[in-house]
DNA sequence: GGCGGAATAC
DNA sequence: GTATTCCGCC
């Protein structure tokens, strides 16, 4: 009975929404997000600041939806400073708290075109990334998730395989174990794995490295929390369960975007010093972080809150001004034109200006 | 606040 | 497949 009446409603708001976001203009959600993901194309030099490569913004990067996903939005946010008002990293690594779940909402709505967006639907699309490991939520704490960057990267980063060339190992990265039935907690990556991944013939052992890539083991379960954490090749045998840390990823072992790419995650706060930094970022819950010794070598990376955010920045100017959601007029005049203009906190210089 | 089912849209 | 919308439940 209920369900009549929310589907009517659905219905009728819902193609309304979309009808008018489309008809009104179809351009206009585009010219979002070229503002947001203005593709500077930069493959090998990445800036340092952005959590990610442009790569991973594009929609057609984007596994099974040419349209930006949320996650992507998130980080994207969650890089810039402008935004940390809304949304910012805190605490763990990859953990970060929506301190204006409002703002956030409605500036993916502007995203999306979807001028009635609210956190409460937000919030259910990041529920769905549950059970896609794609985000946590971090119990206890208001707002506050978690991201799975084992995950995010290797959806993102297939060209992994690269590395694989590079080390001449026969490597076959695929989502295909946890596609429909994840394994409670599939034995992740060791951090040998991952160094080997990214062509990285010296590190923590250098001699002590063991082939992981055996022909039998083509496809590696990189579903699992973190895969570059844990102990050694052989002394890891518990699964991580949890989220792990991205900054625990050797930027200087890593060849490519990747690795300025992760150097610009979350730090914990207090452990970003370079002989501080701890590897294991699920300390919150119930993981017990054992720090692989072997993975000791390569863990400081530029951490926004480790150094400072501007110790990260290396051309964010730049980067600066794609993110900058100012111009939405196009997409907020169908119906949003109030909320159309998601200015940063920075700008609004009332709300949320929060210098976190 | 947070969760997840269900229907639906794209 | 992903996201939106709505809802009942905790």
């Amino acid at each position: 009975m209920e369900r009549q009446r929310q589907r009517r409603c659905g219905v009728v708001r819902g193609a309304s929404v979309s009808r008018e976001c489309e008809a009104g203009s179809n351009m206009d959600c585009s010219c979002v997000s070229d503002l947001l993901f203005a593709p500077p194309a930069l493959p090998a030099l990445w800036t340092p600041g952005f959590a990610f490569p442009d790569w991973a913004y594009k929609p057609e990067s984007s596994p099974g939806s040419r349209q930006i996903q949320l996650w992507h939005f998130i980080l994207e946010l969650l890089q810039k400073e402008e935004y940390q008002g809304v949304i910012a990293w805190q605490g763990d690594y990859g953990e970060f708290v929506i301190k204006d779940p409002d703002e956030v909402a409605r500036l993916w709505g502007i995203r999306k075109c979807k001028p009635h967006m609210n956190y409460d639907k937000l919030s259910r699309a990041l529920r769905y990334y549950y059970n896609k490991r794609i985000l946590h939520k971090t119990k206890g704490k208001r707002f506050t998730y978690k991201f799975n960057f084992s995950k995010v990267v290797l959806v993102n980063y297939p060209l992994l395989d690269v590395a694989a060339a590079t080390t001449g190992s026969p490597l076959l990265l695929t989502p295909g174990p946890f596609g429909g039935a994840p394994g409670p907690d599939a034995p992740p990556l060791t951090p040998e794995t991952l160094q080997t991944l990214f062509s990285a013939p010296r590190l923590g052992e250098p001699g002590a490295r063991a082939p992981l890539f055996t022909p039998e083991t083509d496809k590696l379960r990189l579903d699992s929390p973190f895969p570059f954490l844990g102990s050694g090749a052989t002394g890891y045998s518990k699964p991580p369960g949890l989220l792990a840390a991205p900054a625990s990823l050797p930027t200087t072992l890593l060849p490519n975007p990747l690795a300025s790419s992760l150097g610009h995650l979350p730090s914990a706060g207090a452990g970003g010093g370079p002989t501080a930094t701890p590897l294991l970022a699920a300390t919150g819950e119930g993981l017990g972080p054992e720090r692989p010794a072997g993975l000791a070598v390569a863990q400081r990376l530029a951490l926004p809150g480790a150094g400072g955010p501007e110790a990260a920045l290396g051309g964010k100017e730049d980067s600066d001004s794609e993110l900058e959601i100012t111009d939405v007029s196009g997409c907020s005049s169908d119906s949003d034109g109030d909320e159309g203009l998601p200015v940063p906190p920075k700008a609004k210089a009332g709300k949320g200006g929060v210098g976190s």
